[in-house]
RNA sequence: GGGGCUGUGUCGAAAUCGGUAGACGAGAAUCUCUUAAAAAGAUUUGCUCUUGCGAGCGUGUGGGUUCAAGUCCCACCAGCCCCA
């Protein structure tokens, strides 16, 4: 037989060969090695839905590339993975199908386990972690614990999705306008008292993204996240004589307050309210209750509220102010009060309108300069709100201040009025933030217990740490009615300390708290006394580079950073800081309380646009709206002899329809004729099904209808599932293929054609690899050639997978072998060139294909493995060309392209350019205005990139 | 509503510092080989005008800065994502 025809590439023979013998071998262990530098390379842990979906190989694969790139420069990497596997849908698949959410969630892990198996992915398994495992949550509820001690955990208010009906908490997600989603009972909006961590503790360190690379989008979304503001709290007191406080950043405006607005749930409410006013006031709250908090913030609706009968004393001025309620405050921001100042802010200004309120001047808009003309010389603040600067107006002994657009101290009327409040004991200087405490109690059942009794007198104790973790009862009943922990009697029933009757916490942990410290518990999975060790800690720590979904820019990786800086705070690095410094390294990085030091996002990937099948239905018209379908049948894409017989049908028979199926529900189809209208068909199954290509009988289920672009889920039925192709194609194809075909921070729909050009890269890689050359001797050109494009992709590879840009890594790999293709095809190289350029080729592949380069590797008859191979050393002489493109530009565009040796000087390509052809055409015997050169000078002086411009 | 992002050929995309717009791929077209198809190879492929040489236009829209703008600034339009 004859080998040249019989050896292809055949991913299927060799991909789980290789997989097998990385394991066996622990290829990918990461050990504790002091000797070698380090990279702790982390990406986003997933949840076990079940099954491993496209999302997944996207987000991971090109983050295996990275840490194998990085491996290959030379750093000892950590690359684990693991499961962050509490969470509601366990809880779903217990209500729907009866099934415990342990079984449920542990069966999709080991599924999901054999599935990452096959990315090739070079995750150290040995530190696998999964946070529903008693011995992960163990230490969740230990750090709940050390953060209650430090005060970090307390006891608020906080509102949440009631369900009346069901007698349970909802999260935000499970309603949909106002109702439970499941069942479509109204929800309601109610206190109830919850934990929370002090998030706002770290608020202005979080503000800092000092020593770490983190994309700028994400810094700016976290910067508005916190919301940071700076003024003032002024106290106010009811006529009654009862304070309260405000927070507002315009105190220069207090003078112009002409009403105040506190948020319906404030417990002053019910106090100022006259009798007159009682039924309204209380008919508003229990409608602004029916509403959520993004409905309630939301600017382009109405707003609306009612005066409570009741009046506040402004401090500033003795006067009285009107006391309102309306939706739009917030009983969770700032103090749940405000003053209203509507001259000046435009949301007042429209309640002031609506209402009747004075609207009072207390900021002059300047008057425009002599000969200047400004559009609003004339618009009044009656008309619309001011909140530029000017000068204090109808403000006492301010008058005349001047108040500029700046925020907080830097504003003179601002700094001016908050020394005077402070003085005379009517507020003082205070900044708000936006964000809010960190509540992370949940009423339900699949999550981390909190470690808390509470004891017959009231008060609250703390689980023992040697009675960690609290257990989850596994015997509990899950039917979406109420919480099952607070149903469970041997859970709820414990005793204190001292042996008296005591009730358990019944609320879990939000599942961002398991989520917020697992890349610590991968350094030592199985570690029994404490949370990490920090002899690991202290070699891997920071993590180095982070990579994840952009939609976790705010939640999540705030959780990550806050709680780093309370573990920072609890003393929890003090150990691993101090081994550190007794190894010479500087514990600063881990000390700032930043977990990742470099993050990078990727975008999201979406399911493929299709058509739907075109098909003939025969059949009987139903009362004129519905097409009763004896027959449905597929037209192929060139079937117009198809199309011919079926019309042929219906001529005799009388009703058809001819069209695309744009929608499917069971055996409903919308069908869009070529004249635009939309039909419907309804397929009974009696009728006969035939699809062209699928033999047998058929069924409606077979049938496709149109997908748009959209997220990829099952209900919607555009799901690309990895695991087939894998089985296709193999799974190098399907991780170059996610690195070639997107912009991986960007994401985007799924195209199952334009995989060819990876399947067409690999087989000819794989051929060149496999086709060595007879002859000792080349052509010294074009071995000089081969030789130049490695170095020049060396380099290429290098970069771009060092800034993550995979696509651009790849499409240099491809040009690569695109010329070592030809010369090798031309037969320009000898066996050792040969050898020399493929195995150059395969070491720059190895980081993004790693089993074919493996393979190709082993039958070149190199040392096992690849993986442990050095990445190649750029040697910018190698790369360096003998002559380079001079552009010729006229004010900047293009006029000529000429060939010129790459060692000229500045002088001589202008030179050059002035006397091409293009240069002559276009100067047709003028001079020049001016003429400009533009390049690059490589290692050797050579010239890269060079243009002329010629300004004319 | 708030916040963030993205708009470039038929399609996925590239252009690291403001300096040749469209690399690399997909698709399509023509040709070679073949009985034919597939595979492989060659050529072409932003638009418009032109037989050709060539010329003009072109990175969502409208302005601006600059010798030079996909890239920077201002305004607008459209789409996508996230939201305790």
């Amino acid at each position: 037989m004859s080998d040249q025809v019989q050896d292809k590439y055949q991913p299927q023979q060799i991909e789980s060969k290789w997989q097998a013998k990385w394991e066996t071998d622990r290829l990918y262990r990461a050990e504790v090695d002091w000797n070698r530098p380090k990279h702790y390379a982390l990406t986003m842990l997933p949840y076990p839905s079940g099954d491993l979906h496209m999302g997944h190989w996207f987000a991971m694969t090109p983050s295996d590339a990275r840490a194998r790139f990085m491996r290959m420069k030379g750093f000892n990497v950590l690359f684990p993975m693991g499961f962050d596997a509490f969470g509601l849908p366990a809880e779903n698949a217990a209500i729907s199908r009866g099934i415990h959410p342990a079984t449920w969630t542990y069966a999709n892990v080991e599924r999901m386990r054999k599935q990452l198996r096959t990315m090739g992915a070079m995750f150290d398994w040995e530190r696998e972690a999964v946070s529903c495992d008693p011995e992960y949550y163990r230490w969740t509820e230990w750090f709940f614990k050390r953060f209650y001690e430090a005060g970090l955990a307390f006891r608020g208010e906080a509102l949440v999705n009631w369900s009346p009906t069901l007698q349970t908490v909802l999260a935000n997600e499970q309603v949909i306008d106002g109702k439970d989603e499941r069942t479509g009972q109204p929800v309601v909006q109610k206190m109830m008292t919850q934990w929370f961590f002090r998030y706002t503790r770290y608020a202005d360190e979080m503000l800092s993204f000092d020593g770490i690379d983190w994309p700028e989008p994400v810094r700016i979304m976290q910067t508005n996240w916190i919301g940071k503001s700076e003024g003032a709290r002024v106290i106010f007191h009811t006529e009654a004589g009862e304070a309260f406080e405000i927070f507002t950043t315009r105190p220069d405006t207090l003078w112009g307050a002409t009403f105040m607005v506190l948020a319906p749930e404030h417990p002053l409410v019910e106090r100022v309210t006259s009798a007159a006013q009682k039924a309204a006031v209380e008919a508003y709250i229990a409608q602004a209750a029916r509403e959520t908090e993004i409905e309630r913030m939301s600017e382009d609706r109405e707003k609306t509220g009612v005066f409570t009968g009741g009046y506040a004393i402004n401090p500033v001025n003795g006067e009285r102010v009107p006391i309102w309620i309306a939706d739009y405050v917030l009983i969770t921001y700032g103090t749940g009060a405000i003053m209203a100042v509507p001259a000046h802010d435009e949301r007042d200004h429209a309640f002031a309108t609506k209402y009747g309120i004075e609207i009072r001047e207390v900021i002059r808009r300047p008057t425009p300069a002599e000969g200047e003309v400004s559009p609003f010389v004339d618009i009044s603040v009656q008309d619309m709100a001011y909140a530029g600067p000017g000068a204090m107006v109808n403000s006492g002994q301010f008058d005349g201040t001047p108040s500029n657009a700046e925020k907080g101290r830097k504003n003179p009327a601002i700094a001016a009025v908050i020394d005077w409040l402070v003085e005379k004991g009517y507020g003082r200087e205070a900044i708000n933030y936006r964000l809010r405490d960190w509540l992370i109690s949940r009423q339900r059942y699949w999550g981390s217990p909190i470690p808390v009794i509470f004891k017959d007198d009231g008060t609250i104790s703390v689980v023992p740490d040697d009675q960690l973790p609290v257990e989850l009862p596994r015997d509990v009943q899950i039917t979406g009615v109420g919480n099952p922990l607070a149903g469970h009697a041997a859970f709820v029933n414990t005793v204190d300390e001292n042996g008296k009757p005591a009730r358990r916490e019944t609320d879990t942990m939000d599942t961002f708290m398991c989520s917020s410290w697992y890349w610590y518990r991968y350094l030592s999975p199985k570690l029994s006394g404490k949370p990490f060790d920090p002899e690991e800690a202290a070699y891997w720590l920071p993590v180095d580079t982070y990579t994840g979904g952009a939609e976790h820019a705010t939640m999540h990786l705030m959780y990550a950073r806050w709680f780093a800086k309370a573990m920072r705070d609890t003393g929890m690095f003090d150990e691993t800081a101090a081994i550190m410094r007794q190894h010479g390294k500087d514990p600063a990085p881990l000390l700032s309380g930043e977990p990742f030091m470099q993050l990078r996002n990727q975008g999201q990937v979406l399911g493929e646009e299709r058509a739907g099948d075109m098909i003939v239905a025969v059949g009987e018209w139903e009362n004129n709206a519905k097409l009763i379908a004896h027959t449905v049948g597929v037209i192929p894409p060139s079937g117009d002899t198809q199309l011919a017989t079926s019309e042929h049908i219906a001529a005799r028979t009388g009703a058809v329809v001819i069209g695309e199926i744009m929608k499917r529900t069971e055996n409903i189809l919308t069908v869009d004729d070529a004249a635009g209208r939309t039909w419907t068909v309804e397929v009974p199954d009696s009728a006969r099904v035939t699809i062209p290509g699928i033999p047998g009988p058929n069924t409606v289920n077979q049938l496709h209808h149109h997908l748009e672009i959209q997220r990829m889920s099952k209900s919607k039925g555009n799901v690309v599932n990895p695991d087939d192709l894998v089985a296709q194609f193999g799974a190098d194809t399907v991780r170059a293929y996610i690195m070639f075909g997107f912009d991986w921070t960007k994401g985007g729909p799924w195209n199952s054609q334009n995989i060819q050009g990876v399947v067409r890269w690999l087989n000819e890689v794989w051929d060149l690899a496999t086709d060595e050359p007879d002859q000792e001797e080349g052509d010294a050109a074009g071995e000089r050639q081969a030789v130049r494009r490695l170095h020049q992709a060396i380099k290429g590879v290098e970069d771009r997978l060092e800034d993550f840009n995979f696509n651009r890594a790849v499409s240099e790999l491809m040009a690569l072998k695109n010329e070592l293709r030809t010369l090798n095809r031309e037969r320009k190289l000898s066996k050792k060139t040969w050898r020399e350029v493929v195995k150059g080729m395969l070491l720059l592949m190895a980081p993004i294909t790693p089993h074919i380069t493996e393979e190709l590797w082993a039958r070149l008859g190199e040392p096992y493995s690849i993986h442990n191979q050095p990445f190649p050393t750029y040697d910018a002489v190698l790369a360096a060309e003998d002559s380079t493109t001079l552009v010729v530009m006229k004010n900047g565009k293009l006029v000529e392209r000429i060939e010129v040796p790459s060692m000229i000087s500045d002088d001589e390509a202008k030179a050059l350019a002035l006397a091409s052809r293009g240069g002559q055409r276009i100067l047709s015997g003028k001079e020049p205005k001016n003429v400009i050169f533009i390049g690059k000078r490589g290692v050797n002086g050579q010239l890269i990139e060079p243009k002329v411009n010629i300004v004319i």
